[in-house]
DNA sequence: GCCAACGTTGGC
DNA sequence: GCCAACGTTGGC
């Protein structure tokens, strides 16, 4: 059975088109460090999940672009790196605070489908998009409102 | 850049 | 384990 998401990243600095320019290639999604959106990462997320790259923080923000996951939850390495702005000294490789995952991009849309549309579509219901003060980077989504959304993504 | 709505931290 | 203070997210 697989499940549906929305991740969420800001385009300044990782965008869909990065993941467009490289056509094929795996990224590690990693730098998630919230406890609610790390669980899903754990535990949730699977193998042939399917994927909304979601642009925030940004001129056009909405969803931006199809991925598959491709490796499920482990350890997200950027913890034990000191150098890294993710470093987090209370993790430890024994008992690791962070999980990431590998996704794949599948297609990038031809339009953003933006949040505003997303709101106004009565359809979409459940999305957290949609919730009032929703900030969750990685939040799971109904089939239905998935498809849907797909839908109206592809034929923009 | 503002600010509301969170999430996290830490004193008690 | 409560909760105030503080930090962060993210739409606008």
């Amino acid at each position: 059975m697989m499940n549906y998401w929305l991740f969420k990243t800001e385009p300044d600095a990782f965008s869909v088109d990065d993941l467009a320019n490289r056509p094929g290639q795996t990224e590690h999604w990693d730098g998630i460090r919230n406890y609610q959106a790390r669980n899903f990462l754990r535990d949730k997320v699977q193998v042939g999940d399917a994927v909304f790259i979601y642009h925030s923080s940004c001129k056009e923000v909405g969803i931006a672009g199809l991925a598959e996951v491709v490796k499920a939850g482990y350890p997200d390495h950027s913890q034990f790196d000191p150098e890294s702005k993710y470093y987090d000294p209370k993790s430890s490789v024994d008992a690791p605070r962070w999980y990431m995952v590998d996704v794949k991009l599948t297609r990038k849309f031809k339009q953003v489908l933006t949040l505003k549309t997303i709101k106004q579509m009565q359809q979409i219901t459940d999305i957290g998009l949609v919730k009032k003060g929703h900030r969750l980077s990685i939040m799971p989504v109904e089939e239905q409102e998935f498809l849907y959304l797909l839908e109206q993504c592809d034929g923009l």
